[in-house]
DNA sequence: TAAAAATACTCCATAGGTATTTTAT
DNA sequence: ATAAAATACCTATGGAGTATTTTTA
C-alpha cells in the first residue's frame, strides 16, 4: 500500500533541492552513504529513475521533477495533518490570522469587532506576514486564515470570500505628466517604468522595492510609477497623486482558509467578517 | 522533521475507519499487539489522543476526527505523488480522460477530434466512471482529466474549465399537471417527488435511482419527477415531457483536472476542449 | 587527480511477532 | 463471562554508521 514513506520522501526533496547528496546528507544529520542506498531504494520500489547522477553533477529526470513537485505536497499535507490533529486537541485555542502590516484596508477592526460577538468566539492572534507568503501559512498550517488580495496572491488549495473590491490607482509623482488626469487607462501606462517587487517574478524593469513607504520613496524621486489598489496608499503622501486606471482589472481584499479546512470555527470567523464587511459573495 | 510515517498514518486511518484494533490488524495484515503499539506510539509523539478505547469499544476523540481527514487527504497526496513521478517517467503514456457514459452531452467527439490535430497529441483512455465518484479519479491519480457537472459534482481540489451551460428541464409523466406549461419555476416542484441517487446523501424522498434509464421508468409509471440538464434526457423518451425550470441555477458541464496538475500535457487537451466546444471561461 | 557517489560490512534500533494479562461490559 | 485492548518479551529486518572503492570531469 504505502510505497514510500514520509522520511524517504523527505530525503529525496533535500538531494533535489541541494543536487548533491553530500550537503543534502548534512542537512538532513545523516551519513552520505544511507542518502545513496535510501535514495536508490526509492528508485527501486518506484520502478523509476530520479537522479541522472555522475561524480561531479547531480541532475533531476523528468520522473524527478514531478516526485519534486508532488511530493512536496504531499508533505506539506502530512504536517498539515500532524498540526490540525494536534490543535484540535486543544479545544481553546486561538484563531490565528496573518496578515500584511498596513495590509487590512482599516475592514480588520471592524471584523474583529464582529466576531468577538459571537457566542463561540475564540481569541484571535494576528500574526504578521510577507507581502508574497502569507498564502503559505495557511497552506502550511501555521495560520487558520489569511487577508490576502486578488488576483495578486497565488489562491492555490485555498477557499475564499470577497471582503472588498476596489478599484485600481496608477500612483503618480505629483509633476508626473498624467497626474492631472481624471482617469486612465492600462495603454497610457505601457511604456512607463514600473517597479519590480522583491520575491515576485516577473513586474516592470524598475527598481526592486520591498514595502510601500520605499515605493512612495522612489515615485517621488521620479524613478518609478505603480499600480495599486487604492487602499494600500491611504492617506495619500504629499508629493504624489492617485488616478483611476479604468480597465485595470478589479482589486480585492479576500478573507481566505485552507480549503481543506472545513471547521465551523473558521466558518464563524469568515462569516462575522462578510456580516461586518457587508459584502456577500459566492466561496468557492 | 517528520512525525508521523506514511505506514503509521495508514495505521491510524485502518483503526479510525474500523474503529477496531483486531478488524483494522486484519485488513492492514499484522497483528493486533503490533497495531496497538505503533497507535500508542503516534499518540505519544503527537501530544494528543486520538482514540477513546473500553474493551467494548473504540471511538474517536476531536484530534483523532481532525487526522482522519487531513490524514486521508495526505495519504492521497502521497499516492498521487508517486502515480506522478512513475507517469512522468514514461515520456508517452497515454491521457486518461473518466467520463459518466452518456454523460457527455455529446461533446466529446469533437473534442477528442481538435485533440487529435495537435502536435503533442497522445493517445487518449476514456475510463467510465460512476455518476459520484468521477472526481475522486482525478484527485487520486487513476485519471488525469474528468468531464464533470456542476453545480452537482464536488470540485474541491480540482481545476476546472466549463464546456457547456445548460439550463435545467423539470422531467415530467405526459400527463402531469405541469407537463402542458411552458416553463416552470422551483416553487412549482415544491411538493412534488423528488428522487433520492444512489450513493448521494440527501435529495428528495422518493425511489432510489441508479441511472438515467431506471429515472425515466420510474417518471413515466408516476412514481417520482426529477429536474437535470437537459442534455442528460436527449432524445426526449415517449411518455415524458420535459419543461424548463427557469429560476434553477444553471448547470454547466466542465472539464477538471487536479489544481495541482500543470503538465502542458493537460493544458494542450483543455485548449482543444475550450476550441472544440466554443466556450471561454475563467480558469481557477 | 580530486571530488563525489557507490559499495562493503557491521551494528543496533525498532517494527512486528507470540503468549499472556488486564479491563470493562 | 467474554470480547477486546494492553503488556511482556522475543526476533529479525533493514536503516544507518564507518571504511573503502569506483567513477568521471
Amino acid at each position: 500500500m504505502i510505497e514510500v514513506e514520509a522520511r524517504e520522501l523527505a530525503y529525496f526533496v533535500a538531494v533535489a533541492e541541494e543536487l548533491h547528496f553530500g550537503r543534502a546528507a548534512v542537512r538532513l544529520s545523516i551519513a552520505q552513504p544511507a542518502l545513496s542506498k535510501a535514495i536508490r531504494r526509492v528508485e527501486e520500489r518506484l520502478g523509476v529513475q530520479l537522479f541522472v547522477r555522475s561524480s561531479r553533477r547531480v541532475s533531476l529526470t523528468a520522473a524527478g521533477e514531478a516526485l519534486l513537485y508532488h511530493g512536496r505536497h504531499a508533505l506539506n499535507a502530512m504536517s498539515v495533518a500532524v498540526q490540525q490533529a494536534r490543535q484540535a486537541g486543544d479545544a481553546d485555542a486561538h484563531l490565528r490570522l496573518v496578515i500584511k502590516p498596513g495590509g487590512d484596508a482599516n475592514l480588520l477592526s471592524g471584523i474583529l469587532t464582529a466576531y468577538a460577538q459571537l457566542p463561540d468566539a475564540r481569541r484571535v492572534d494576528i500574526l504578521f506576514g510577507g507581502a508574497t507568503d502569507r498564502a503559505d501559512y495557511v497552506r502550511d498550517g501555521r495560520a487558520d486564515l489569511a487577508l490576502l488580495y486578488a488576483p495578486f496572491d497565488d489562491l492555490t488549495g485555498l477557499a475564499y470570500e470577497a471582503l472588498h473590491v476596489e478599484d485600481r490607482v496608477a500612483i503618480l509623482p505629483a509633476d508626473h505628466r498624467l497626474a492631472a488626469r481624471e482617469e486612465v487607462r492600462l495603454a497610457d501606462l505601457e511604456h512607463e517604468t514600473m517597479p519590480r517587487w522583491k520575491g515576485v517574478p516577473g513586474g516592470g524593469t524598475g527598481p526592486e522595492l520591498v514595502d510601500v513607504p520605499q515605493m512612495i520613496q522612489m515615485i517621488v524621486l521620479g524613478r518609478t510609477i505603480a499600480m495599486l489598489p487604492r487602499s494600500l496608499v491611504e492617506p495619500v503622501p504629499p508629493g504624489i497623486v492617485c488616478v483611476p486606471v479604468v480597465d485595470a482589472p478589479a482589486s480585492e481584499i479576500v478573507l481566505a482558509w485552507a480549503e481543506l479546512d472545513r471547521r465551523p470555527l473558521v466558518a464563524s470567523f469568515v462569516a462575522a467578517a462578510l456580516a461586518a464587511t457587508g459584502e456577500r459573495r459566492q466561496a468557492r
